[in-house]
DNA sequence: TATCAATCAATGTACTGTCATTAATTAATA
DNA sequence: TATTAATTAATGACAGTACATTGATTGATA
């Protein structure tokens, strides 16, 4: 028998697995096409989150603005403690409660977070080609209902600023 | 005005960035869980995919298996060395190439290896019933466009096993 | 053959991400 | 009030990830 195309390989990758490594790899490289736009400004992907979040929210505690980065689980004390070191954010002990800091961004770092947001505008207007508007919100109401509950998608679901998603918030 | 739901704060994210994230969220979420499931065979997911890889490609060098490798981009090198200390792989200098090393697995490697497909097959089963059949193809064309050309992409291309992504070996 | 370029693996460095633990402080309860 | 529990931030430990560099070897070319 001849080995024809479609019989090359004797099993193929099942498509849920071959979807796994999709989105391993599509969160690779669009990071990495991320931290190279970002290296100009002296900021990791990571980096660049916060001060977004911080942006849009400050001031807050260390927890908070935790539970508001899709980036990071776990108290996000030293990628915050680089960002202040660089002077871009800043840590106060709180008055009220002695075991709260308070994040602010400086001025610097207002600046540079008007720039990471610009940048990514950039970002996503050259990657908004690749997906149909049609299959998007397909796209999107899979990858939430995986993420939904989930620390991460928490997360994200405090920040998208969508009604919608606003009940999983207690989930 | 009165602050109703759909305009509870100023602006919302857009879609785009929102995938972005949705992205990284799933890929923390899904590592999470697999590093979970897989904590019992005391490996990583990477760890776990090297013996995926080599359990269908080897006798590997570290720089092929490399190139099939979706989780790291360059040389495997220490990746592998954690694996070889364990007993899983075996790790032979080429006779023919001095440069090269020839990677295979062990007995217990193979085994191992076993229980972790037996163990990912669990794992897409538990999560093949958020996606809908009909929206799959559409979501791995997306991220597919996205990730054709680059490292992870060209590895996974490699893997699949699929004359239509063949193609893009060569980009 | 001698020289130069390319390849392969290993390593150094810095940052990321997860998990567990600790110390200080605050809140809750007896 | 005294004791206990919960909260907040920081830190230690370990693996992962990216990028650059090094050293040895091989291949190509003069």
């Amino acid at each position: 028998m001849i080995d024809h195309e479609n019989t090359q390989q004797a099993d193929m990758m099942p498509p849920i697995e071959e979807l796994r490594y999709l989105i391993l790899a599509a969160q690779r490289e669009g990071n990495r096409l991320l931290a190279e736009a970002l290296r100009p400004l002296r900021l990791t992907p990571s980096q660049a989150e916060v001060l977004r979040v911080l942006q849009e929210h400050e001031p807050l505690s260390l927890i908070a603005l935790g539970d508001l980065l899709v980036c990071e689980t776990g108290s996000p004390s030293r990628l915050v403690q680089r960002l202040v070191e660089d002077g871009l954010v800043e840590r106060i002990p709180s008055s009220t409660d002695k075991r709260m800091v308070t994040l602010t961004l400086t001025d610097r770092g207002r600046e540079v977070a008007a720039k990471v947001a610009a940048l990514e505008a950039q970002f996503y207007e050259a990657n908004a080609g690749l997906v149909k508007d049609a299959s998007l919100p397909e796209i999107l109401e899979v990858l939430w209902r995986f993420v939904e509950g989930k620390p991460a998608g928490m997360a994200l679901a405090r920040r998208v600023g969508r009604e919608t998603e606003g009940e999983t918030l207690a989930l």
